[in-house]
DNA sequence: ACTAGCCCCTGGGAGC
DNA sequence: TGCTCCCAGGGGCTAG
């Protein structure tokens, strides 16, 4: 499912690829999708001749900033990922730049923007979770669900000083904690998962368990696997496509995410699934030992 | 102010 | 084969 690494991937590929042009048109069979405004017709009306002026990242969240002080927010939530490319009348399929997608993935296709290029922006969506929000510009910055994010993990500020200063004001287990939007935007199941099995701490730990060494090496893995799954364009275990329909390279860094009964790839222990949190947690019960205090 | 739990969805896999 | 049931999951919301 899109995390940071994903939105990350998605914003650099959209931003070489339709910055500067202008919506001319939007098309959808899933209005529930737009959230504001609520009536698709006035949301196409007032998106339709809005240039896009900058497009970035925050946390999960896709940004394009428009002009007229709009902002489009696209959140994929879990199957959610947008796609670039046209859908052709003749044999009514999406052409992505790779190719065509099969007609299984086109019936996923719930929202499509025209550009005025003639090139279409499509938001892929199985599970139909993903939401989709035109912003006074100020209103966003302004709101409460956005000023609350908490800070990017793989910002240049965001130094350990800072990791713990936010991490330790929370109580509660690990994993929940880095899932956590308020108190690191962008972490998420894969994530979490993968970097607590490379920084060795069970997911169920407790922050106020984790001793200064632990939080250290939490938050140098935290910077690894983050950077080298940007670099990788993410995973697609799950529905993630690049814009262009490709697959993300994340998949062989994979260690421990849907790996439950295969063996540790450090040890040969077999992974383990538990539940933190009413969310599936993957990890090596050896390498990732906890004893929890009595 | 907190948190646990439900809800939104659909495809895929397990069980019968 | 074909049916039913359960699970996956981010985050918004509500009840306690």
């Amino acid at each position: 499912m899109p995390e940071l690494p994903e939105v990350e991937t998605t914003v650099r590929y959209l931003a070489k690829n339709v910055l500067g042009r202008t919506f001319f048109d939007v098309w959808t069979d899933w209005s529930k999708t737009i959230k504001i405004p609520k009536n698709f017709q006035q949301f196409k009306k007032e998106i339709k001749g809005r240039k896009i002026k900058k497009i970035w990242r925050r946390g999960k969240n896709i940004l394009f900033e428009l002009s007229g002080e709009k902002i489009l927010l696209i959140h994929q939530k879990l199957t959610g990922h947008l796609l670039f490319g046209k859908w052709t009348r003749e044999n009514n399929t999406w052409q992505a730049p790779l190719g065509p997608l099969s007609e299984r993935i086109n019936s996923y296709l719930h929202l499509i923007f025209t550009l005025d290029n003639g090139q279409m922006l499509a938001l892929s969506d199985v599970r139909k979770f993903a939401k989709v929000e035109l912003w006074d510009s100020k209103k966003l910055f302004d709101s409460q669900g956005f000023i609350k994010l908490g800070p990017e993990p793989l910002g240049k500020s965001f130094t350990f000083e800072k990791f713990r200063e936010v991490l330790t004001e929370k109580k509660g287990k690990i994993k929940q904690i880095l899932m956590n939007q308020e108190v690191i935007a962008g972490i998420g199941n894969i994530y979490s998962d993968e970097i607590l099995f490379r920084a060795k701490i069970h997911p169920l730990k407790n922050i106020s368990e984790l001793s200064e060494k632990e939080l250290k090496r939490v938050y140098q893995v935290m910077r690894k696997v983050l950077s080298l799954a940007v670099h990788l364009q993410g995973e697609s275990i799950s529905d993630y496509r690049v814009p262009t329909g490709k697959e993300g390279g994340f998949d062989k860094a994979r260690k421990v995410y849907r790996r439950t009964g295969e063996r540790c790839s450090r040890c040969g222990t077999i992974i383990k699934k538990i539940k933190v949190g009413g969310r599936a947690a993957h990890f090596c019960p050896r390498c990732q030992k906890y004893k929890p205090i009595s």
